[in-house]
DNA sequence: CTGAAAGCGCTTACAG
DNA sequence: CTGAAAGCGCTTACAG
């Protein structure tokens, strides 16, 4: 095992030089800097980073919370930040938490343990991180909820706009003469009944108003109905929903899993998609356009969410920059799952 | 901050018998003992990793590395791996590397810098353990592809018999009377065109060893299609193979995906899946039986797989039990995409 | 069974 | 710009 001291050794200087060049530090002189990377790249040298997390009592890795990970969404953008950090030579520790439980507090946690330079939540609760996100002092980045409100300079956030894409969703059933458009998937929050800002029922919010916009008041009780974002829960869901209202034309599902489910629910009761019925997802799945039927649904820009959340965060944690807070476009992919309504 | 010389300050010991007790040394008196884990408990201490790590030189992670990571099925494995392992209070790193990559090579790599006490691999190439494992002497785990030929006693490994059950799967379209059956996705190996012992090649091997079993020779020139595993690299593949074998009724996809795109570039052909033609997929996607048609394939137990691998793991780290490998159970999923033949 | 001391490989004031 | 030295929080022979 190769040390910082045979390094100093090889190279005739001290272990205080070797360990600035190490560092990128700019007090050293050119001279020595050359012929130190060299010797450290002829002798492929890599610090101990236990000696190195010891010192700065910090550890080089950057911890990535994922809420709710049965999403194939978040799995991807997950598979995505870690391709991006491998570019960058930095290591990522992953913790997968259910939907149910707080990121926030879980971050906390892993903080005092790993020691984590920055953290990247996919997903998560805006309540967890109003109310409880001041006990992080990390540079850190949200993605999927937009933290610009919450009022916190170390919290970067990178975003679909769910509202403004649920909008154009719904849009095109309403170009197509659809008036009757039920919605499927996610819940209202239970406290109070109110909306809680998050991906969910932002999408709800944003299909709701659009309706709205359009003359069409959004009856909750008849033409909504809750479920988790699978096609395992959708398709009773769904087989509910349109029982309650069968003059439906048209379901704008809350992401692709649900609409998936809801797809197999409406044909097992007889209903051909999109003759019989309308249905448009939302991005949660790769091979939209090779389903039968092919499912209209919003597209988001995993990589790009990815990557611009790597990228922030790396750049706070060398710079200091401050945080900021972006949404990635969007795209509407057609599919064959809509066609106006026949009755 | 408190560290382990507070805790020997408050019970009167010395820092050294307060690590043995850390360490549950046995050479520590009970009433030692009692008092420090009680201090420790009520001053909520944690050694600091970094520190330990520091002596031992080693850390106190598993690295888990995924190869291929655009399958769903390995990233399903994985999230049941991060959650045993958090209940085992475990942590992990996870590196993903391309289906391209060398996964060992990786490991040598991560070992030298992350120091982890084991190893998970999550897929890997036959080749690439045969060649370069004897480089690892950490207690590692191979998911996905079966070692127990390769003679490593610190490499257990978990599979699905990917070669009987594909032979379950291709059986029970014989048993449906198809006899002109092609297979969809996978590639056979370069190196000499021999097979290489993947699972691709095992499901290969099983499906046309089931076929010769009834009397049937497989024609790979014109009975068989290379692809990716995912539904855009299936279409074209699909549509190429039935376009030079069209007297094809049935096709054993090698994956949930394949069989996705296949079935997808076969209704744009105008055949309906399964009255003009039969697909069986094998596990890759957790929404089978919600597509339309349901997709027949063979469900692989992914929560066993990643079990047994984690305890098997975290036991042999403990207690130096010897490596293992076994097969778990997988089943025939009926679905509605296969019926007899019609031609 | 217990403690004093050395040392793991690094970083960083401090002094020059 | 450079080096000698202290110290990060722990573990582990060694001596008793």
């Amino acid at each position: 095992m190769i040390t910082i001291k045979d390094i100093a050794q090889i190279s005739g200087y001290s272990i205080s030089t070797v360990s600035r060049v190490i560092n990128n530090r700019s007090d050293v002189s050119e001279k020595a800097r050359e012929k130190i990377e060299s010797i450290i790249r002829e002798q492929n040298y890599q610090p101990n980073e236990n000696a190195r997390m010891l010192k700065q009592n910090i550890s080089s890795d950057i911890s990535v919370i994922v809420r709710g990970s049965k999403s194939i969404f978040l799995e991807s953008i997950l598979e995505e930040v870690q391709i991006r950090m491998g570019k960058h030579g930095e290591n990522i520790n992953v913790h997968f938490i259910a939907e149910t439980d707080d990121e926030v507090a879980t971050a906390v946690q892993v903080g005092q343990t790993l020691k984590p330079k920055g953290f990247i939540f996919l997903g998560g609760s805006a309540d967890h991180f109003r109310e409880e996100f001041s006990q992080i002092s990390l540079p850190s980045v949200l993605v999927t909820v937009d933290a610009a409100d919450f009022g916190y300079d170390n919290l970067s956030s990178f975003t679909t706009d769910d509202e403004e894409a649920a909008a154009c969703a719904v849009n095109m059933l309403l170009k197509q003469g659809h008036r009757r458009i039920g919605i499927l998937g996610g819940y209202l929050s239970d406290r109070s009944g109110e909306f809680e800002d998050n991906y969910r029922t932002l999408r709800i919010r944003g299909a709701v108003k659009e309706l709205e916009k359009h003359g069409i008041r959004f009856d909750f009780e008849k033409d909504y109905e809750p479920c988790a974002f699978s096609a395992e829960s959708a398709f009773p869901a769904a087989d509910k929903l349109l029982r309650r209202s069968p003059d439906l034309t048209a379901i704008f599902a809350l992401n692709d899993a649900v609409a998936v489910g809801a797809i197999r629910a409406f044909r097992d009761m007889g209903l051909d998609v999109p003759r019989g019925i309308s249905v448009v997802g939302f991005n949660g799945v790769s091979y939209v356009r090779y389903l039968n039927p092919r499912l209209a649904t919003i597209r988001q820009d995993t990589a790009k969410l990815a990557r611009k959340s790597v990228d922030d965060l790396l750049l706070r944690i060398s710079y200091g920059s401050p945080a900021i807070h972006e949404k990635i476009p969007y795209e509407y992919f057609g599919g064959e799952s809509t066609a106006p309504p026949s009755k």
